[in-house]
DNA sequence: TGTACATCAGTGAACGCGCGTTCACTGATGTAC
DNA sequence: TGTACATCAGTGAACGCGCGTTCACTGATGTAC
């Protein structure tokens, strides 16, 4: 009794692999073109199924879009995630640095959704769209939690810092997926540079406030 | 003698009406779809003529689309152009003014560049980066000449900011091409917010810098 | 364990459609004399 | 001004192609008894 023979897999299984198998070679497919211009022959055909296979998982091309904004998004959100759980000593320097290493090992998703945003596909745009509000709210409600901000900060003007940054950080997602190697600690330098600027800006606007 | 009994026009503004009667009815098309997805076809019969006549006017439709980001640059050139030109007390106030004012005068363009900068199409989004890329290098250099930083500011520091604003105000054009005109006066607000910011955030950094 | 039937992921032929592009053409406008 | 010819923006038929979607099907896997 050999593992050769025992068989493959369950029916669900197999299914579930298929499923996983179109994903993988649409966001594949999307290295460098629009989800709008992708046909639904190219992905079945590069995920090794019939044209009318891509029906047993997938209900149309918009279906199978959102699917990749879920599973581009836990990309992003597990991020935010990794960088409240991992407060560094310099909290700009540490969230740049994840930011960098999640952009580096998840490259396709973050290609996607940057392209996507103001795309073609109303669905697509919806959905992510949506998962970028939650986004900023989120590190809104982070940045009223820091310990930094011990002059009581007003939630709306931390929500004006974190759209700033949400804006800031995915013009940063985008230079590091555009420059190479060589230059890439620049990209880094300057992302750092920016978040401390914001966050300079912040501390003088409470004493304005003040 | 009435001017129904001229020539309605010459042989070579009949063309020009054409050639502009194509990047007008792109514009159209594109209000909410990707250029990717517009067919030759589609702009042909909207301009009024057969698709074989588009070939009278752009070689392909990646050339039209080259056209259109010409086209669209020139607002974004006013714009700096014009902010330069008026120098108000307030120049962030003013600054957002003529930025809201021109994305409201000519919305298509904005929303084109906005959709197609990181779209399907290599050509367009090249034109695009490379025109952007010049828009921030205005910007800080206009920067620099500002007469408020008296205490001689560094020019690449000046280049984080500038690209900071850019990103911002990007996203500021989103928002204002996505809102409904009753909450417009948040969008307007949270621009002239941000951009003080990230002035105050420069002034912070130069006496850090000292 | 063995048999008979149900399920269902994947197949392959066929459809009508809009696409970009070719080609020879038309007929109004422009030009030379 | 009148005539003969050249130019060229726009026409319309035709092409081969990839598209999304339908449909009846196959045959391995799963299930009930």
């Amino acid at each position: 009794m050999t593992a050769a023979l025992t068989p493959v897999a369950t029916r669900a299984e197999r299914k579930q692999r298929t499923h996983q198998a179109i994903i993988d070679s649409a966001f594949e497919q999307l290295h460098d073109r629009s989800f709008a211009s992708l046909s639904l022959r190219e992905v079945a055909k590069s995920a090794g199924i019939v044209p009318t296979a891509f029906y047993r998982h997938f209900a149309s091309m918009e279906d199978l879009g959102v699917a990749l904004v879920d599973e581009s998004m836990r990309s992003l959100r597990q991020m935010l995630r990794d960088a409240r759980r991992n407060p560094t000593s310099d909290l700009v320097t540490g969230t740049v640095a994840i930011l960098h290493r999640r952009v580096r090992s998840h490259e396709d998703h973050f290609r996607f959704v940057l392209r996507e945003r103001y795309g073609g596909v109303p669905e697509v745009r919806r959905a992510i769209a949506t998962e970028l509000r939650l986004f900023t709210t989120e590190l809104s409600a982070d940045l009223a939690n820091m310990p930094g901000w011990a002059g009581a900060p007003i939630l709306e003007d931390l929500d004006i810092a974190a759209d700033l940054m949400v804006s800031a950080m995915l013009t940063v997602i985008q230079d590091l997926l555009e420059v190479d190697i060589a230059r890439e600690d620049r990209v880094i330098l300057r992302a750092q540079q920016q978040l401390r600027l914001i966050a300079l800006g912040m501390l003088s606007w409470r004493s304005t406030a003040d």
